[in-house]
DNA sequence: GATGAATGAGGTTTCATTCAT
DNA sequence: CATGAATGAAACCTCATTCAT
């Protein structure tokens, strides 16, 4: 593995563990065997480094989904493929998104970074999937909505907030993968059709 | 002004614009025109000022939310006052809640702190204002669900994702309000009964 | 008891327990139940306590050594209620011993102080003591030295050593008493009358 | 001369002049000649730099006495060799006596350091040392005792008392250290062959 | 490519003391 | 007599970053 690769790892676990503020790029040094300026050969400062995480985390969360999403031909499907897959996703890639959840909201309140131009363009293409799955939805009859556009929002606040919730509330979540599947069919379905 | 009260206004205040971490306490002191030690006669630590802030928060949200969900008789009502509440709060509360979603995870995931019991309690308190909803509307006959806990759960993560979208996504979020009451109705009508 | 009072014992305990450096001025006032102002109303500074603590227990010291050694006639046996008492105090007055040990050295070798001033006079009235205690021996023939400064000198060391080694060593320390008077009565005896 | 010795020499020297606790950081470094931040790097903290400083008087106390103290081969006469090293080393290691004397009380009785277990270390070396001088003494007729370890500790006590008041006093002190061997020579004398 | 010693700005916190009441 | 809110100087320590090697 090489040095930089090492870094990567060695961070994600570390910023995934005590967050990025408490992760000192020493921390981040020793824990992947490599001397403490090497760091700042590999990446312009400790920022760098939670940014590259992300973009190669975000490349796969896009592509990923996008190629789930594919497989479907049904919009209703493709929408369940969506929810099944940010499930799956959020466990695989459960320290990524961890930082994410924790670190990131301070990155992106306070200033134009590159880390909030990553974010922006990984949601763009985000709800992009979602409003194209709900819009095949609406054209062979298995989706219902007024608009597009607010309830792919709304999808996307619910995906986002239910994972935020099993990674970070204090309080004991029951599994829920059946439940939302099926609060989201119910809220999607045509008329005189739901839940057949 | 107690200066006290000048301590929390300020830190809320900054802590909004610039992140916990990124306040420095001597920031906070200069912003509320007192000196630099006061805030550690008022406070035992910097933590001290932002649990003080959360606590209040914490209890105004909690018993303003109780008021508002305790008008409707209506279980479905008390759902969709659930939903007005929130999204009206964050505009109320914006500062506090901005807080909430930034700094919060940090210190959630770090350690066993008040912190944490706080924001525990106040979930608790929320999940059970749902439920209880959710128990009246079953009875009225105003909602279905097929499991009252998942539902409000999934509900608490709606509202939460929403909120963060609203507060903090880099993208442009479109007014809401109306679809998300729609989406939620549509989700826990009784068959045969929607939106009628 | 009086405020000023519960002040003394207060300081006493605490810097005992924990050195002087370590005592904060409010962890006095808790410790006493008074007000933090109200240490100030009643002593100059926080040397001020010290400095009265040491005064009383100094006074005591000397006074109580003095009374004690003027009960036996014979030197010899005034030289052995010298130990005999100061092994006596430092068990009564151990608290005051601990911070004449721990924190004195701290202030004698700093500054001018009225402490320093204090310690040299109770200091001056100890070798005196100990200087008479053994003319008198001298005298009736129960001692034997050379020289009767230096062996006062050596004796109030041998004290000091013993105390410091007694209350602060990390070393286990075996009960010395009779050993000491032993070893103290053999190195001033007269010869060929040692030990009878 | 590397910078974590400069720090160590004007950290010797300014503690043994001012204490370890009225000596900052700050101090230290400008006295060195070297960067504040420099400090932690080289040592975790303050009292890091004090341990080190006793580590290597404590090495060189130790075996410089034990090597001296060889060089005998008549109990007495390694006694007496303990006796004139602890005064040699006193003057030529008195700044490093000067901060044990003054500033290891206030440590030692408060917690369980790595510093106590230095000190305690040390102590115990230096028991061994008197113990097998006496023994030594024993077997080969130059000393008589009833007790050696209570005899060794005696020893220890006085030598310690003598040099805290070399250093530390506000007494004028004469100097002593013919009659303190006397005063030893006397005390450890077998029976009827004191002083020939 | 890689290192690690060195930096210095900045952070939080402690605390003896003052003073208006 | 007594209080306790307020102060501000000073303390220790952390840490991202630089740079000569």
């Amino acid at each position: 593995m090489s040095r930089k690769q090492a870094i990567i790892e060695a961070a994600t676990r570390l910023f995934a563990e005590n967050g990025f503020y408490r992760t000192s790029t020493i921390d981040i040094a020793e824990s992947a065997g490599v001397a403490h300026g090497t760091l700042f050969y590999h990446f312009k400062n400790k920022e760098g480094i939670i940014y590259e995480i992300f973009r190669l985390a975000g490349d796969t969360y896009v592509s990923e989904m996008q190629a789930d999403v594919g497989r479907d031909r049904i919009g209703l499907e493709k929408i369940e493929a969506v929810l099944r897959f940010n499930i799956a996703f959020s466990r695989s890639h459960s320290k990524q998104l961890l930082i994410f959840l924790r670190d990131f909201p301070e990155e992106l309140a306070s200033k134009e970074s590159r880390l909030k131009a990553l974010v922006k363009s990984v949601g763009e293409q985000v709800i992009e999937i979602i409003e194209q799955s709900l819009e095949t939805g609406i054209a062979d009859g298995s989706v219902a909505t007024s608009n597009i556009q607010k309830t792919a929002h709304i999808l996307n606040g619910l995906i986002f907030g239910l994972m935020h919730m099993n990674l970070l509330s204090p309080l004991e979540i029951p599994e829920m993968e059946e439940s939302v599947n099926e609060f989201c069919r119910k809220a999607l379905a045509p008329e005189n059709s739901s839940d057949q």
